[in-house]
DNA sequence: CGCGTGATTGAAACCCTTCAAGTTTAGTGG
DNA sequence: CCACTAAACTTGAAGGGTTTCAATCACGCG
């Protein structure tokens, strides 16, 4: 059993759901093209994103991956995508087999976790306005590619306040 | 070189800054005894804090410590504790040489990202009385052992107001 | 005892949300 | 390619959750 066989590439459009809340999450994926989001329904049903995953990145539910508990979130595609999925008994197998790919996923968990840090201390630290400058600083080709909607729900607000706070921006 | 020569045993007070935003962490730290807390300072200077960490657990400034850049995080003990000191250099040695410890890291990293990012989740969902009572549920011997002060930063309000939700659910 | 730190309380102010309406933009089928 | 419709964006007013500030109270420790 080796890397290719484990390993497939999938195309999805816009709007298809491939995780519920609900699910045992048995794939990872990682964009090709496109671009995906993870999210939450909070208790009156609104969303909330947690992740954007634009092209090289990837995307899953880490605690229903990796524990294989219900999942909470949904990943669904915001634009017409290509994936590669990975299947939790592939990712088993990998993580027997093959010590360097731990070693590089030891690497990229330490990064998503300094990013899920960073983004914690931002929330607890910084304004709305912050926040969101702080995003278009640090993803500025998901600024142009998104909707005002969906960037409002990852920084934590709502749409017409961020509405308001660009506003406010471009009369400096 | 083995584990036991790379790892030292250390005594801190109350109130003692084992790293100051700045530093360059050299070092990660697993609590014998005691407790401490990670935390920034906000452009006002008020304090929001990251992560306890009583007996067992261990705190650092992760993207200082593995990236080598300097820290934006201090870590302060807030009772008399006992520690175990990982300098970056052990650390290293240990990834190199064995299979076992990075396997282990990897459980670790998840565990880590799991958790921060329900914390996430709980500061885009759920309002200060929830995530109080999660707080309450999640770390009950903490609530007991820690000023409401400290408890008020790491759930993102300020004293006063958690006082306010105190009150309120004692009513009921 | 008295001092300092932490907890509580109340009032005013602020940030952000909610709701409702109107305007613009984008996707779709004819 | 246009027309139609749905979705996204903007705007404003009212309200709620949370902060700020100031004052008071409780308490552990030197």
């Amino acid at each position: 059993m080796d890397f290719e066989t484990e390993v497939k590439s999938i195309k999805v459009k816009r709007g298809e759901v491939l995780q519920g809340a609900g699910d045992i999450s048995k794939k990872a994926f990682r964009v090709e093209s496109g671009c995906l989001k993870s999210y939450v329904l909070d208790s009156s049903g609104k969303e909330h994103i947690i992740q954007f995953a634009p092209e090289n990145w990837l995307i899953s539910d880490m605690a229903s991956f990796f524990n294989q508990e219900p999942s909470k979130i949904f990943i669904e595609a915001i634009e017409d995508s290509s994936l590669q999925v990975f299947s939790h008994d592939a990712y088993s197998d990998l993580e027997k087999l093959n010590d360097r790919f731990i070693l590089e996923m030891n690497h990229k968990l330490r990064n998503s976790l300094i990013a899920s840090n960073k983004r914690l201390i931002a929330l607890l630290c910084a304004t709305a306005e912050q926040r969101y400058i702080e995003f278009t600083q640090t993803y500025p080709m998901l600024v142009q590619r998104l909707p005002l909607k969906l960037i409002a729900s990852y920084i934590g607000i709502t749409p017409e306040y961020l509405s308001e706070i660009r506003r406010k921006l471009a009369g400096k």
